[in-house]
DNA sequence: TAGTGGTCTAGACCACACT
DNA sequence: GTGTGGTCTAGACCACTAG
């Protein structure tokens, strides 16, 4: 029947690379498919996902099976559906976290002052052991390493530590990040898939007291944030804030209640 | 047909007090009734939910619609379901956020210390205008004022100050605290369905570092938390830890991809 | 107007876990 | 064994909207 022209069709599909023994169900291998297609940029932002009915005979399934999979991937906001007119994959999305990767031009502006930034430190290095703890890939890997200061007006409230893996991202080496800052740089770039931060206060050290015009010893809140697609790392960044200058705001539900209300 | 008299039925149903306009699909309304059984009491912890093939009778509906209903209830976390058994209320969960609500328990332990707490303050008060911005209930409505003091051996290393909604919670009232510390006393008995954190660093007011036993002035980082239960308020937290004593760790892809691939 | 997604049905088969 | 949830099908009707 047309179970088995979809299994063997579906069998012969490159998988998620994770060599799990769990047998998946139908609907979760079209959905492993699908988002590998989208993460890999074979299907780019703005790419029309074929249309159910296409799909249906793409994977030799029912309908109500590939609209699950198109649902799932609209509540993830990886494809956004029109009536009438398809399922579309959406661009990189930084706006979907519960807490959110934030806009600091905008908080910039909340602070009062016109927005500016300067790259203060630019160098391409190799990771060092040292790197490793914050960038987990292989020793030897090339990385952008990068210090930019963000101000609000004259005053400096953010100072942005990072570092690239240009394996990841290897056009970000030849990128002067003149008009757009590293951060938005990338978020306009990378689609992420997964992120990791680390929050807390610490008093300024010398040289983060210089760059932020503050008094050496003064609170500052600090974001450490590792971002991956799929598996693979793509940055980490540590951003300084002086106490004033920063509040993290995050509003969710226990798990996907709000989600599931919607759906 | 049974499309009727299962609109009529759940047109009776109490559903969500929300006065949307928008008219609900069956699966969301049997949703609603559903999550308002269990956030009320009237389904506690433990309670059997009916079966599948019962809810299909009660709605009128198809088990495709119940199934959907209920797995949506399983991912947020608020029944958990077992093959031949059935369909289970969890009890509430501390542990299904992104950004967890935290165990401060063990964070002392982390920091090498035996744990302990010690009630500090407590008041029975009516809210007043400036309070309304911690906890957004009416004037006059009752709360208790809660000081409460962790330490990790000798060293306090968190100073909670919170408000507790006698509304929401009257049992609050008589409770001494003496085995569970409020937050953890509060975590078991009430199933929390929202929370807003907002976090920053600052530097110790004079009173803070006395009960911290730091210096004034050094950096500590803030975490004020409110909490509803459905749309009413449950309690304020405000939660100040030396900069050495804590650090926020939360870890998520950019929307639900995690809980999609569940599914 | 025509075609898309959104929803729902009434079946079915299966794996699993409780008895 | 037996009944539960987990999954899938092959239809159907509807609302919305792009062309």
């Amino acid at each position: 029947m047309m179970e088995e022209a979809a299994s063997r069709r579906i069998a012969n599909m490159r998988v998620a690379a994770s060599a799990e023994r769990a047998p998946l169900s139908l609907h979760q291998r079209i959905l492993a498919d699908i988002e590998a297609r989208i993460l890999s940029g074979e299907w780019p932002p703005g790419y029309r996902v074929p249309f159910e009915h296409e799909l249906t005979a793409q994977y030799g399934c029912s309908r109500m099976t590939v609209s699950k999979v198109l649902t799932q991937l609209a509540k993830a906001g990886l494809v956004a559906r029109r009536r009438k007119a398809g399922t579309f994959v959406t661009r990189p999305h930084s706006q979907a976290a519960l807490l959110e990767i934030h806009d600091i031009k905008a908080e910039a502006a909340a602070l009062g002052g016109p927005y500016r930034f300067e790259i203060a430190g630019r160098r391409k290095c190799k990771i060092t052991r040292a790197d490793r703890e914050r960038l987990e890939v292989p020793a030897s890997t090339s990385a952008l390493e990068l210090t930019c200061r963000h101000f609000a007006g004259a005053q400096p409230f953010c100072l942005e530590e990072r570092l690239i893996n240009l394996t990841a991202v290897p056009e970000a080496e030849n990128e002067p990040f003149s008009e757009l800052s590293p951060g938005a740089w990338l978020v306009q770039r990378v689609p992420w898939t997964a992120a990791e931060h680390k929050i807390r206060a610490t008093g300024a050290d010398q040289r983060t007291a210089a760059a932020l015009a503050i008094v050496e010893g003064s609170p500052c809140l600090v974001i450490e944030r590792r971002t991956w697609r799929a598996i693979e790392p793509v940055t980490f960044v540590k951003l300084t804030y002086p106490a004033a200058a920063h509040e993290l705001v995050a509003r969710f539900a226990p798990s996907q209640m709000q989600e599931a209300r919607r759906g």
